[in-house]
DNA sequence: TCATCTTCCCAAAGCGCTTTGGATTTCACT
DNA sequence: AGTGAAATCCAAAGCGCTTTGGGAAGATGA
């Protein structure tokens, strides 16, 4: 069923079904009334297609998920953060469309979604320390927002993040503040952004308590179980062992959790551990009592927001881009504890 | 730059720009060239819209995501099926369309999708037993493939599923091998069909085996890691606890762990484990040698193959269904052993 | 040399919608 | 009754592409 066929079989042209539809003025409200009941009867939906074409809109936001061709890692906030966007694109009538691309080929990817028409405007995800993508969307002229930012490009785009400056800052006190001085950080890779931000707000806390910055006390990595499991078990080991573990996912903190019961010590006594926590859907943080100590920030909240923007800027144009910064909470736990005393 | 704008800078006709693009006989080498070369300068590309409208393709594929409304669930898989999927349909000049969806919703997406020619085929994630999208989709004539099967439905339709009966068969075959009789399931939710699907193969290797089905070392429930910890738990205090566990999730494997350490007991040594692992990208199962031993089957090749199998139908519509079971591999790990004996 | 193929290219129609620029009817008011 | 405005509706153009149905030139064979 088409337009040409619904006004046909309403004894109205097409300009007048549409007009009907669209819920512009120059229809009587009884024919109006007339023609949303045939378009329900008969499941009628305009093609996306032509009223794209006729419109010059496309109704859909781009994802472009960046895949590093060395670790071929997926990110695993990825599905909450969609979800979230999701939400808000149905609500608003508009599609998502997805493209999972290696590194190098995005640059190519951003500009054919610009010149085929195919998105009014993307999403970015995962930006590194002096993201090269920002510039060139700047420059591009497609809409975009970011997930988080980029270090280093100082002309304005729109963003939502976490502040994970503060959120370490605050949770590296809450530790100093126990008594701990021997504070690791097992960090995400440090050439994204977020990771560098974290490390920022753990070198201010030590910096602020006269704590020398130990690298022995630093791991980068991607935030796999098993990379939580090995550098704390290697941190453990040295004679000079951290008394509290900073962890910038949940993931790596059940190895940290692993690596410290297995060395028959107690989490929350012998080593406290104080994670970021995503608020992923499939892996809670305990229940009503947080299990982690945990700075916490929805990362599927983010998604809706993020998208909320990106779709106000999209309507009005003239809208100076956005800056949202959210602040995480600092959930405290069972995994969390003064620093024992040394005997 | 469009079509019209680029042959007149070339002094030629949109037909032969076209032609010359699309690879069709007609054209001379040279002119081809020289066309090929301006649309590279040029940076065109064609836009999806108009040359879907003129093929009456949609050159993309939908994905509908159901979030079931109780429990807001992202599948923690969903990332890694989407990134094999993705780079499938990136080779065929496809586009991936997501839509996150209620369940109540779902109907309602796929008719619009349909008649809105949004996309030339779907994949359908997540089925349970019984599922009725796939009877809808039939009906619909929407060429669709699900990743995984619906038990119930027993008209054709094009599916790739990993064997999960087998699978848990064998594991439990595996476990009672090694001397193990009291052998606990911690599963997913039961609707789900795959879940079912393990309980299948629990269940007939306990018979073959001649031991009773007890519904005390069964558990069913959303696979997140407190769900393994908690299960574990419970069932490890009873006075008659399993000496080996059969898991559904590496997620909740981590929890049942966690449990079993907890208890002062060695995980391979007082209670072997079997978990199933989806090879996601971002939740090892440790390095050369898996931690956990573990049937495993590669989610990202799911996506992989199914999106090809899709495609592949779309081109011709005439060719029956294809269906794929994929044997998922026995890795076998440190997180099992033979039976402690009984003192 | 003329008729007949090939080869290479083009004009125009059509995909399903929106939107411009009227045309017609109705109505209130002089 | 006559007039202008308001209310309804419509035909046709246009969005950017593909594809049909030729047409002109050059190559081939008798």
């Amino acid at each position: 069923m088409n337009l040409k066929e619904l006004s046909q079989s309403l004894g109205l042209s097409q300009t007048t079904v549409s007009r009907a539809l669209n819920g512009y003025p120059e229809v009587s409200p009884a024919t109006r009334r007339r023609v949303e009941e045939a378009a329900n009867a008969f499941n009628y939906h305009p093609s996306t297609r032509a009223k794209g074409l006729a419109t010059g809109q496309a109704l859909a936001i781009g994802h472009v998920i960046p895949l590093s061709s060395k670790h071929e890692m997926v990110n695993p906030i990825f599905g909450d953060f969609i979800a979230g966007a999701g939400e808000t694109y149905s609500r608003h009538g508009y599609e998502m469309i997805l493209s999972i691309v290696a590194d190098a080929d995005e640059r190519q990817i951003y500009q054919g979604l610009k010149s085929r028409r195919a998105v009014d405007g993307v999403i970015v995800h995962g930006p590194r320390m002096d993201d090269p993508r920002i510039g060139l969307l700047n420059n591009l002229g497609l809409p975009f927002a970011v997930h988080g930012r980029a270090s280093g490009y100082d002309q304005p785009y729109a963003w939502l993040d976490v502040n994970n400056r503060s959120a370490f800052q605050r949770a590296t006190d809450f530790l100093f503040d126990l008594g701990h001085v021997r504070i690791a950080l097992i960090n995400g890779l440090e050439v994204m952004d977020f990771a560098h931000r974290r490390r920022e707000g753990y070198s201010a806390s030590l910096l602020a308590h006269n704590t020398p910055v130990d690298p022995a006390l630093m791991r980068s990595g991607e935030m796999t179980e098993v990379f939580g499991y090995h550098s704390t078990r290697d941190m453990l080991e040295s004679n000079n062992a951290p008394t509290a573990i900073l962890c910038s996912s949940l993931i790596s903190a059940l190895g940290v959790r692993r690596a410290i019961e297995e060395k028959g010590l107690v989490m929350g006594k012998d080593v406290s551990v104080v994670t970021h926590d995503d608020a992923l859907s499939y892996l809670q943080n305990g229940g009503d009592v947080p299990i982690f100590t945990a700075t916490r920030s929805s990362v599927r909240d983010a998604g809706r927001k993020l998208a909320e923007m990106l779709l106000a800027a999209i309507a009005d144009p003239t809208l100076p881009p956005q800056q949202h910064l959210l602040e995480a909470e600092l959930m405290v736990g069972f995994s969390t504890g003064p620093a024992p005393r040394k005997d």
